[in-house]
Parts: C-alpha cells; structure tokens; sequence
DNA sequence: GTCTATACCAAGATAGAC
DNA sequence: GTCTATCTTGGTATAGAC
C-alpha cells in the first residue's frame, strides 16, 4: 500500500514493456494480497497500489484468481530461492543449517506481503483451485527441506510449527503491542531472538505509510 | 455446511426462543467463516447453514462484523474452557500439562471451524476492528498459559507453533494429500501423532457433506 | 420471532478508444 | 500498452408484513 499517490494517475502511467509492468503490479499485489486476503482484496486497490487502471490489471492477468495464483507462486519461488542461499551461505560457519534457513526465512519479512500472502493462500484449503495451489506449494517447501536442507521429519516439523507461528504473528500485527503491553513483548522477544527489530520497523513503516496514504479511498 | 437441507425452509423455521436461535447461528456461522474467512463468508452462506432467511441472521446481530466479533470471542471461550478441562483433568497421571493442554487442543478439531475461524481472524490484522479484537484473544490465549497453565515463555512459545501449524494443516486441507501423497502423510503423521484419525475423519465428513449439499448453491 | 421484497453499493469483467 | 466507460452480478442492510 506504501506507494498509493494521491495525486492519482489520471495520465496514462509512462509507457512501458508489459513483462516489467508485469512485475511491478505483481509486487503491488503481493503487498495488497497480504494485507487483506484474496477476498478481502480488489482488483481496484492492486491497480491503485501499481499506480495503473483496474481494467488494465485484469486484463494483464486474466482474472482475480489468476493474478493470485501468480502471486503466490512466484511468493515460493523467492521463498526456496532464499532457503537455497542460505544453505550455501559459507559465513559463520557456527550456524547449523537450521539456523541459516530459519534466518533466511524471517529475512523475507522484509520483502513486503510476500510471508503473507503465502499464509492467506494457507488458509483458503478449501477453494478448489487455491486450496490446491496451496497444498502443492506447501508440500514443496517440505520437500525442500526434507531432501535438499537435509531436514529430518522432526526438524521439519519443528522449523515449520516456527515459521507459522512467525507468520501469524506478522498476521496479527502483534508487533502493535509490543510496546504497551509486556506479555505481548515478552512473546515477540521469544520468537524474534535477533531479528525483532526487522519486525517493528514493518510495523513503524505501515503507520507511516497510512498517513501518506489516499485520504478518500483506503477503508474495508 | 453440513445442514444445508435442499428442501429450502421456505416456511418460517419453527418458532423458536431467540437465546437458542442465537447459538443456532453461532455454530452455523462458525462453520461459515472457517471455511471462507470472513470476507469470504455472506451472511446469505450462514443463513442457509442456520436454516433461517438472510435478513434474520443480519437483524439478529447488526452486522455481519458484529456476528464475526461474536463467533470468535465464543471461540475464544471454548478454546480456553477446553484448556481449564484439559488441565485439570486427573486421568493419566504420566501426561504432562503440556500434553494434556495439547490433546485438548487437538480435540477442539471435532468443533467444526472453531480452530479455523480463529486463524482467520488471526491473519486479519490489519482490520482494526477484527484486528484488534483478535490480538487481545491471542494474547488471552497466550497469559493463560503463562499463569494460570504455569508454562515458562519458551514453553509457550513451543506450544503456540505447534498450534499454528496444526491450524495451518487444517486450514490448507493438508489430510486430502494423505492417501495420495507420500511426503504429506510423513508431515501428518508428525504433526499429529495420535490424532490423525480425527483430522481424517473431518475430511470424510466434508466430502460427504458436499454430495448431500443443494445442487444449485454452493458454489462461489 | 421470522419472513419477503427491495434498495443500494461495490466489485469483476468487457468493449472499445487512443 | 493503457485508459474510460459501462454492464452485470452479488451481497449487505432496511422496511415492513405476518
């Protein structure tokens, strides 16, 4: 949502070869997506938030569901590409692959919605076609880690009860609490050891981002 | 969804005390908004699985936000009664509070949609009705197991990702994979090590319940 | 207490101009 | 490649009868 103008584009956006259009409104969607769900999100808001025409963006990908779809596979694509990075990273070499992959993993916090997105896709197991996209991407990820991080059941198991909670706490904006009520800061020092910081800047960058923000359109 | 009757209650339901009716339409829409989320869910979907006319769902609670509000702070209250049972319960002497915490949460799968609808509300967040509302519970959750269950943050926090994970496996319809699918079948067997056959069963049920649901609705 | 009828708005998708 | 205008559907909520 950071990049709504409220000096809308009225002015056709500047011309532009259609596979970079196509990343960028992907990155919007990401974002959207992940703020409001795949219902809870309008094409509407994805096209403000790529600062092009709705029409446009339907017309790009075909429908609402497939634009998702999109989003959510290449959210796994980036996901196994930074697991895959921070298996092979040579530093620190007193960090077991579990640490440099859990590292890893909340890393892509900062990459805007895409932690998010993969959670509402989760979530939505029973949609016939998403539920399915989902299911197939979460097996990838355990694949990944049972074969190529050399991930033992249990381990998986541990490193995913993690990473779901991590994202539910993302989710939930715990971060909102941490400073007014202790408990709240107590668990997030729990589950963000190092990497909390990472974390209250989402949340600082969000309220700001709010402000800048559209004064009419924004709520639902 | 499993009562949506085909022979459609054109006839005023029977009459009925509106305390009972209420918790009629609790369970109904608890079910609803598990399985779609709460954008996702219209109150039209919970007035059929109620069996009662739409505008009497909305009459009954305001808004659909407020029947929303209602079903997870209902959930709330069932999950924590569950906990209180669990640990309280003298059987099996060799059970930790841990396990018998746990088992109780792995029970709650039989209430259909309560462990999923709060997920739902968890990954809404940035709603700041429904976001507010669903921190505060998760941080109810989250000081009942620090005081009045007696775990120490770490143990909570371990038990808190294995609850997220397990509503992620049931949110993304994991068990549909079971049979068909080897690396899903090793995931679940771990992450539900004695209570498989309740979460094999809920799929059972589903798919049974879709055969006998009205051939004309459904779909979204 | 419960329904039918309906107003009203939001959102996805299409047509067609530039 | 991108927009404006618009059709159409579906969903919340209200009014008012029984």
């Amino acid at each position: 949502m950071s990049t709504m103008s409220s000096i809308d584009s009225k002015i056709p956006a500047t011309r532009m070869k259609s596979e970079d259009r196509r990343e960028l409104i992907l990155i919007a969607a990401t974002e959207v997506f992940g703020e409001f769900g795949y219902v809870g999100t309008t094409t509407e808001k994805v096209a403000q938030a790529a600062e092009v025409s709705q029409p446009y963006v339907v017309r790009m990908f075909g429908t609402k569901e497939k634009l998702f779809l999109e989003v959510i596979n290449r959210a796994l694509e980036r996901l196994l590409e930074a697991f895959r990075a921070g298996l092979a990273d040579p530093g620190d070499p007193q960090m077991t692959p579990e640490h440099r992959i859990g590292l890893a993993y909340v890393n892509l916090m900062s990459d805007r919605g895409l932690l998010l997105v993969l959670m509402h896709a989760f979530v939505l197991g029973s949609d016939p076609v998403i539920g399915e996209a989902a299911r197939c991407g979460f097996l990838e990820v355990y694949e990944f880690l049972r074969t190529e991080a050399g991930f033992t059941a249990a381990q998986s198991h541990q490193f995913l009860a993690n990473g779901m909670l991590v994202n539910t706490m993302i989710g939930i904006r715990m971060s909102d609490e941490y400073t007014s009520n202790p408990l709240a800061r107590e668990m997030l020092d729990e589950v963000f050891p190092q990497k909390l910081d990472l974390l209250l800047e989402l949340g600082d960058d969000r309220k700001a981002a709010q402000v800048v923000a559209d004064p009419e359109g924004a709520a639902q």
